[in-house]
RNA sequence: GGCGACAUAGCCAAGUGGUAAGGCAGAGGACUGCAAAUCCUUUAUCCCCGGUUCGAGUCCGGGUGUCGCCUCCA
């Protein structure tokens, strides 16, 4: 046991749950993946980070996390997408893979340790069909085959959905040959000219919800201890995957449900019709990744969080804010380093040592409680304040400590990832020697030598900055 | 019609019984040759009405408002 205790919120029973494993120390991790049919928006974005930040806190946690994040590379939207442009449905999918791939890795989304794709797993959902056929959980409508709900008693549990009570909401034409209303497909015949493969009812293709079953058993060796997507997904998507898996193995298909709230623009949900949909290529021009994750972070997961280029904009500024802060540490820290400062270190600021130990504990036990990642921020600037007043108030610091909080932040930012990699501009020896310049300039009064060196530094992507114990400078 | 979420300062937002974290923006001040960075000060009848309680943003009841799902959707 590792003595860890992280409560989630479980949409199957509407409960803060505290996660026990199956398997020690183990989570195995579902998260539905894109159909990629285009580029991925900002409302997608919103679920791989949210639960690149989870699966990678889990981590930090100690348990030894498989994530599966699918790829959608079969259905409706694909063949009609397809077909537009002109394009195979295999073409379409590998575009936009590929495109999905550098989006992700620029919003510093870590990769699945697997991507599966629907169309590699055909084999498997024909079984899982089979399966449910014999079962008498499905029938044929010609070469279709559908998924039947009433035989299947625990269906609509994860959404609340009642099937009986849906005839009120009638806003779906009915399609008459289903039994009931609500049955869905899961396996459809071809239509000439559409992707297809063998199958025991003909030429045909998976329905939508299929593929996760199917692929979430598979990888994760039928144990999805955590399941989870967009909060849209709950019904029908999953309600019809633990319909479907369930049906099939008579066993519980997956024990926490997750599911990340909406992001909206202009408080209402992003859609095709309404024409507001924001791909994050659209971002890339003008907005940093560290500030799309602040901005998807600053609320609590579950929580519907709205859009706006200002509140970008401060989320920028929040970032940079905790970006200098651990350049200033790394900087005082490289500058103690070898100097007499090293062999006489400053006293140990045993006060702030424990306060440390604390935002730490602060930290954790916001994540703890269902990933509150806004509380965990929180406690990142209160620190932050507390480290700057040590920085530019005292003129030696005590080295041990600067690291401590160093590695906090660095800590922190393995969960949250909000640092900056920067790619250095120019070399150190030479920064160094305009600093030197610059600082025998300023010894003369010679301000305007002094600001021409920190203008043309600042030109060339390093910011100078002038504090108790001499120049500092940051690749800006 | 059924199910659900939310309502906290100018903006964003955390906070599930003990008189309100944090970020952004604004104002004033400190520091500085200037700047940058930073620090300090400053801004909340926690949507409304009842109730429970010694005590409620936090629990209960009733309103009002906004949004979402029930159809493809992250």
């Amino acid at each position: 046991m590792i003595g860890v205790e992280i409560k989630l919120f479980n949409t199957l029973t509407r409960r803060k749950e505290t996660y026990v494993p199956t398997v020690e120390e183990k989570v195995n991790m579902y998260v539905c993946g894109p159909t990629v049919y285009d580029y991925f928006h900002i409302g997608n974005a919103r679920v791989f980070i949210v639960f690149d930040v989870i699966r990678r806190y889990l981590q930090y946690r100690g348990y030894r996390v498989k994530y599966i994040q699918n790829y959608t590379d079969i259905d409706d939207k694909m063949i009609k997408r397809a077909s537009e442009e002109g394009i195979s449905v295999k073409e379409l999918a590998e575009k936009f893979i590929k495109a999905y791939q550098e989006d992700a890795s620029w919003l510093g989304v870590r990769p699945a340790d697997f991507h599966p794709r629907a169309t590699e797993h055909i084999g498997d959902i024909i079984e899982i069909v089979k399966k449910l056929e014999k079962k008498g959980l499905a029938y044929r409508i010609g070469g279709d085959v559908y998924f039947s709900i009433k035989d299947f008693p625990g269906y609509g549990k994860l959404s609340g959905q009642d099937p009986e009570e849906r005839e009120a909401g009638a806003r779906v034409e009915v399609d008459l040959k289903k039994k009931h209303p609500m049955d869905f497909a899961l396996w459809k015949a071809a239509k000439p000219g559409e992707p297809c493969w063998e199958s025991p009812w003909g030429k045909g293709r998976p329905g939508w919800h299929i593929e996760c079953s199917s692929m979430a058993m598979r990888y994760l060796d039928g144990v999805v201890d955590i399941h989870a997507g967009g909060q849209d997904l709950i019904f029908p998507h999953h309600e019809n995957e633990i319909a479907q898996s369930e049906g099939a193995y008579d066993r519980s298909f997956a024990r926490y449900w997750l599911h990340a709230g909406y992001l909206n623009i202009n408080e209402k949900k992003m859609s095709k019709s309404l024409g507001n949909v924001l791909t994050i290529r659209e971002l890339k021009e003008n907005y940093s990744p560290l500030a799309i994750r602040y901005f998807m972070l600053s609320a609590h997961y579950r929580h519907p969080i709205n859009f706006s280029y200002s509140q970008l904009e401060q989320a920028e500024s929040a970032v940079k804010r905790l970006n200098i802060l651990v350049e200033n540490i790394k900087d005082r820290l490289q500058r103690i380093k070898g100097s007499s400062e090293e062999a006489h270190p400053a006293p140990e600021e045993r006060g702030m040592s424990l306060r440390v130990e604390q935002f730490r504990k602060k930290f954790l036990a916001a994540m703890d409680d269902d990933f509150n990642t806004a509380d965990a921020l929180s406690v990142l600037f209160e620190l932050a304040r507390e480290t700057n007043i040590y920085l530019d108030h005292k003129e030696r610091q005590d080295p041990a400590l600067l690291q401590d909080i160093l590695s906090f932040y660095q800590e922190a930012n393995e969960v949250l990832g909000f640092l900056e990699q920067k790619e250095a501009p120019l070399t150190t020896d030479y920064i160094e020697e305009m600093i030197a310049r610059r600082e025998k300039a300023r010894r003369e009064r010679d301000w305007a030598t002094a600001d021409s060196i920190r203008d043309k530094l600042k030109e060339q992507g390093v910011t100078l900055e002038d504090t108790l114990q001499g120049t500092r400078w940051r690749f800006s």
